[in-house]
DNA sequence: CTGAAATTGAAAACGTTTTTCAATTATAAC
DNA sequence: GTTATAATTGAAAAACGTTTTCAATTTCAG
């Protein structure tokens, strides 16, 4: 399958770093690859847990750590809570999240230079980042308004 | 002094919805209409104790829900915190906050539609809401970088 | 196979937020 | 003013998510 694969070299990665390759951490990289959405460490550790019962919550706590450190994942905020887990994407992009099933998608950002120059001079301020997410209805939960 | 009659003003709309007039509210408004930046409760709760000793921690939690109701206050995301608490404003507008002194700045958002409109069509999405967060320095700690 | 170092899960500690409850206070009616 | 009543209060306790501590286990290099 596509995401043991995936998983294989999130483990090198890992183990590049000087971190060991051990079942729990296993279980938490192919819980966060098969998800299409950010997830709760709690959901990660129920979920976790189906494929390595032994699997503590301390664990991934500690796990995610070091995966946002390796820039595989990112925290994501919604509304619904802060310390979201997503897999990481490359280069500058955006979430796109259905505010019915979760669903994150990954866009391109536009160029919001024009924006920011023009923010920028209106306030004085020296603009550093900027924080953009859209929220909607992801293709199936508009067909299927009633589910889940 | 200004912050007051905006703090009758928002008191009376509490009084409007069917609450009452408090010290310990009073307190709290004034805390947040004097703020230049989010609080957290935490804050909140000791700036308002200096003026009104006897405040709880709880009322303050709970005036903050009120004051949400009604639309008055906002919560704001930030790296350090995501439930920190800003006066609201009219319309819709975006943030900009300074990432050394916390300073929150709203500002008028450009048309981002065609934006949605490119990511709407490249992901099947129906586009509901957004939330644009610019971060960077406020003139004032661009001149005291070293400054707290 | 062996030993050293990293990793583990459970329990305890922690900080934040919510709930519970009896006492107090604001307000409207008199 | 005084009074009645319903909202509001703060403290304590509970609930929640996250972090720390620690002894036991596991990984991995040699």
């Amino acid at each position: 399958m596509k995401t043991a694969t995936r998983a294989d070299e999130w483990m090198t990665l890992l183990q590049r770093e000087g971190y060991r390759q051990t079942a729990a951490r296993r279980a938490i990289v192919e819980v966060i690859l098969a998800s299409q959405r950010a997830l709760e460490p709690m959901e990660i550790f129920e979920c976790g847990r189906k494929q390595y019962p032994g699997l503590g919550l301390v664990t991934v706590y500690r796990t995610l750590e070091k995966l946002e450190e390796l820039g595989l994942v990112q925290r994501v905020h919604q509304p619904n809570g802060c310390n979201m887990v997503l897999r990481a994407t490359q280069g500058h992009q955006h979430l796109l999240i259905c505010t019915h099933c979760g669903q994150a998608v990954y866009f391109e950002g536009d160029d919001l230079h024009p924006l920011f120059e023009r923010v920028a001079q209106g306030s004085g301020f020296d603009i550093q980042d900027h924080w953009l997410q859209l929220f909607g209805l992801c293709a199936a939960c508009q067909k299927n308004p009633g589910e889940n």
